[in-house]
DNA sequence: CTTGCGATGTTGTAGGATGACCGTATGATC
DNA sequence: GATCATACGGTCATCCTACAACATCGCAAG
């Protein structure tokens, strides 16, 4: 079958061309919520596309309650606060300040995760901590498996809470963190903070193995403040927050 | 054409129901990550439907990073860990501990986003914060106006953080509580408890006003457990968070 | 004026065809 | 016998056409 002219020429499939397309124009406000897309039809050609296409582009955008289908009418565009879904846009990271905002959100949640932790937390969440600390310390500092264990750790406490949303929403924060940073410099050895970091994680683990809450969280926030500066953000606006 | 046997009865949209139908069993450790599903004519047979409500479905699933189609090889589930959005089961949330936990997570958002709203806000946010109010205190105290300005109210404070990330998590977890309260009793008049609503709304915005972080961040949490308990969710689990 | 019905447009679903890609088996070559 | 090129079947990616379900509008009959 003959190729048709794309419009872009890239790697990525066709749906998720489309899709991230029609998201940037309602994102971007071209098209304000209550509004009527135009046609599947309209909308394969001006994409140049089959009309398949658009609609699995669709279905994803559907999915997430950014934009509404009704059969006989057509789709339109919903409330950005009506969302089913929370996704996070990975080049928006690229941008400094978001990625500030992002690393305040995980400081806010990690630090009362931490605090819950140490009150909560059983023998073998603590065991399930160590773990991950000891793979941290251990032989394979090397990359991948350091930055693997550090999220374990951090998942681990999250699990400590006994909630089960606290640790979905560490684990999404963190994971969108981790991607940002491993594609904005993929070799980064400075094995001196490497030291730092692990050291910051001591005083975490041994705060929540006293099971002392406030402890835990004040451990956490200096940390997350420490781990945001190490990859070159600063939370500069630090508020005197309730301590 | 003639209708096929469908697996169920419904009124949603079948590519909705595949997707749902998948995403139970990965959720519920049917299919363990990293393995196999099965190819989109066998997934098109066993749910009665077209290869092209399989793709849809599949489409929707892999925008969550759910799951990972490569071309020539078949699809992949992915570990829960690098899902690429967050999304919140409705129906557990009839579970009340779940609502409990749901409840407990925006109430470590919304202390700290009020507590942050308190040291950064500026005239023209408190002046949106304050329209909140007067609406909810004004006549619209019937229903569905009342609890949109409550939200609005909420989502006013989120956004005086200045942290946009704070405002879609927030506004997220704020929308999928109110939707399955919505959802489990349409009728809820208890006007008293209006009136303790109300109070506990201008509370914080005194607080807010007066820019004291710390009272504004107090009356929140009050503010949230209030809300809790109003819907019958009790945070028993109350720890002495570093006050 | 009201009501019913058809025309038209839109989304939803079905089904088949072809291209692109992957893994493996087969067979030729050294 | 070992190695490498090629053929083949399986699977996803995309396209196309056709029809069903639903909504809206206009027009004609009552």
């Amino acid at each position: 079958m003959k190729q048709r002219s794309s419009i872009i020429g890239s790697v990525e499939a066709l749906p998720h061309r489309v899709a991230s397309h029609l998201s940037r124009e309602i994102e971007g406000g071209d098209i304000i919520p209550g509004a009527r897309l135009p046609t599947e039809s309209q909308l394969a050609d001006k994409f140049g596309v089959s009309r398949n296409v658009v609609r699995e582009a669709i279905a994803q955008l559907r999915a997430d309650g950014m934009i509404e289908a009704r059969q006989g009418i057509g789709a339109f565009v919903m409330a950005p606060e009506q969302r089913t879904a929370i996704r996070i846009d990975r080049e928006a990271l690229k941008d400094q300040r978001n990625m500030e905002q992002l690393f305040e959100l995980r400081s806010i949640l990690e630090t009362e995760s931490a605090t819950l932790a140490a009150a909560r937390c059983a023998s073998d969440d603590l065991d399930a901590i160590k773990a991950a600390l000891d793979r941290m310390g251990g032989e394979e500092r090397w990359e991948d498996g350091s930055i693997e264990a550090d999220l374990l750790f951090h998942r681990a406490i999250a699990r400590a809470t006994g909630n089960g949303y606290i640790y979905t929403f560490i684990s999404f924060v963190c994971e969108q963190i981790r991607q940002s940073i491993h594609y904005a410099r993929l070799t980064n050895p400075l094995h001196d903070l490497v030291e730092v970091n692990v050291a910051e994680h001591v005083r975490i683990y041994d705060a929540l193995a006293a099971h002392d809450p406030q402890a835990a969280g004040e451990a956490m926030r200096r940390h997350i403040d420490g781990a945001a500066s190490r990859v070159g953000v600063e939370l500069t606006a630090k508020i005197n927050r309730g301590k």
